[in-house]
DNA sequence: TAAATATATGAACAAGTATTCAAATGAAGG
DNA sequence: CCTTCATTTGAATACTTGTTCATATATTTA
């Protein structure tokens, strides 16, 4: 697969160092929750309030259920969880490491 | 696209307090970069080390054209960097905010 | 019970993307 | 200059994923 190793001491200490490929899978996978405008803007608006599944299609100009189908990924990923009251869902953060990322993902974008 | 507005008083503010939609995009596209298995494997070596295309390679369990492919999108997205030295390229991390979106990350995935 | 409404779900389609393979650069050494 | 080697690049392929549309479920109300 590869050819050769340029710097064979350095790249087997890094190599032995690395976190594992599970942990990493992992991470890359919260990430990409992250990485979508209909996720990010769901994020967002849920950070600012409590909200069900037709106002958030509003809100963020989504269909009903490109928003249900999208709320289904951020629920399972733990991102947001949900209350039922009668027919309406209402679906907000899970918890402040949500925010916490998404401020971190915006100042980074804002100091470019 | 939508039917109705459930709480329109809360909608219609959460709306008016919502970031530009531009933001918002460009937010999700940074977590999109981080969100891929073989980017974040070259993001967290290279936290370890500078580290060129093959060593990189290597340590990743990739080949050299996926890592070079990977690294194009990675310095395109102003996360990493690059200096020559003679036939090797050697890339590190842009800034310390990378290193910090990482760590949220992995922090968020060690806590559940 | 029937109608209306909020949400959820599944299949299908379209668009995006990561990897591979082959080939092309570009630099060092003989 | 010719070869070797590290990296890059482009095209092709296979895979993933977000949205839509139609339909289903569940709850309220007439």
């Amino acid at each position: 697969m590869n050819k050769e190793i340029i710097n064979e001491k350095l790249a087997t200490r890094v190599k032995n160092k690395m976190l594992s490929d599970d942990l990493l899978f992992d991470v890359a996978e919260v990430f990409k929750i992250f990485g979508d405008s209909t996720r990010i803007k769901i994020i967002y608006a849920l950070k600012l309030s409590e909200l069900c599944v037709s106002d958030l299609a509003f809100i963020t100009n989504s269909s009903d259920s490109a928003i249900s189908h999208q709320l289904r990924i951020l629920k399972q990923a733990k991102l947001v969880k949900s209350r039922k009251e009668g027919k309406i869902v209402y679906y907000s953060l899970k918890d402040e490491h949500v925010i916490k990322l998404f401020e971190i993902g915006r100042e980074h974008v804002e100091e470019l």
